[in-house]
DNA sequence: CGATAGACGCAATGATTTTGCTTTAAAGTG
DNA sequence: CACTTTAAAGCAAAATCATTGCGTCTATCG
């Protein structure tokens, strides 16, 4: 991928760097897609714990707003296309998922073990990943760490009414 | 697609069926995944307004139900990949999120014709919308109209305090 | 009416995908 | 240890697909 781009990358050309035959690789993939939804999944794992900064607001916001980065990046929204794409019975995808609700759940014990009042995982999860995660997919635009910030906030706090 | 599935679908086939020559179509669309985002924008196009049935938490709740019916079914899901996928400038994942947009403003605003006080279009993305279509994407167990109906009874009520 | 730009068909070219057959290597079995 | 079985890979041919240059047609504009 780096000598070539992402676009030229073929099968052919992966085998090569590989010392194998093309054929090795339709059989064990099928096609180029599904390598490539392995590959995205190997590259969008958690290489380091969440930080700790002794609060979970402060554990959460951080998380999130790194999480932000790294999947709104150019690279993170190609890794991310490429797993949900060669994903026929969407075991990939739910890998990515599985990604992100273990940091939160590494976070939410943290802040549990400190006597914290915690929101579930799948609180979490549905009011600060998957806003990022869909804004990031179908909504590239006005995405910065004030929303990250602001999806965090918001789920730790008793909301407001609805207004106007 | 309906002759030979989706997975066996390639231009030469469409261009057949469309009595046209393969290049007219590379010259189009460039690829078969590019045609194949149009196609899905297409259909996933809302062909009716969203019923109305009096109240914002009625009319919500139904589209939401219908929305997640709609979605979440294997065709619904190929469509949004499909989308997703061919879409190099992402105006195309852009179109499918106005389509949900423009159906829940008129929702909102039918209701704030009643004097009903109503969330903003986008918090009802943020906590309605978003969470449906992550789970959708990235989590395909566990997914029903009860869980819709939470979601719109969430972003309509003030919320409780965090617990646990 | 004539000119120009855009789009398509045709056909050739090159690359990729797929498949049958064979070989190799590893794992299990008596 | 020898033998069978299984899975995976190489090889090579065939089929299919992607790409491009060139000529033709149509429509739009001056």
């Amino acid at each position: 991928m780096s000598e070539v781009g992402r676009d030229a990358l073929t099968v052919p050309l992966v085998a090569q760097h590989a010392g194998v035959t093309p054929s090795t690789i339709y059989r064990r993939w099928g096609n180029l897609q599904e390598l490539l939804s392995d590959v995205a999944v190997e590259r969008l794992r958690p290489d380091t714990a969440p930080e700790a900064h002794g609060t979970l607001a402060s554990d959460l916001t951080a998380w999130a707003e790194q999480f932000l980065d790294e999947m709104a990046s150019p690279a993170g929204r190609a890794y991310t296309r490429d797993a949900l794409l060669g994903d026929p019975d969407g075991s990939n995808a739910g890998q990515c998922s599985a990604y992100a609700a273990d940091q939160i759940n590494l976070i939410l014990s943290r802040a549990a073990e400190r006597g914290e009042k915690t929101p579930g995982i799948e609180t979490v999860i549905d009011r600060v990943v998957a806003p990022l995660m869909y804004r990031i997919l179908f909504r590239p635009d006005r995405l910065d760490a004030a929303y990250a910030r602001r999806l965090v906030a918001e789920v730790l706090r008793p909301a407001q009414p609805v207004t106007s």
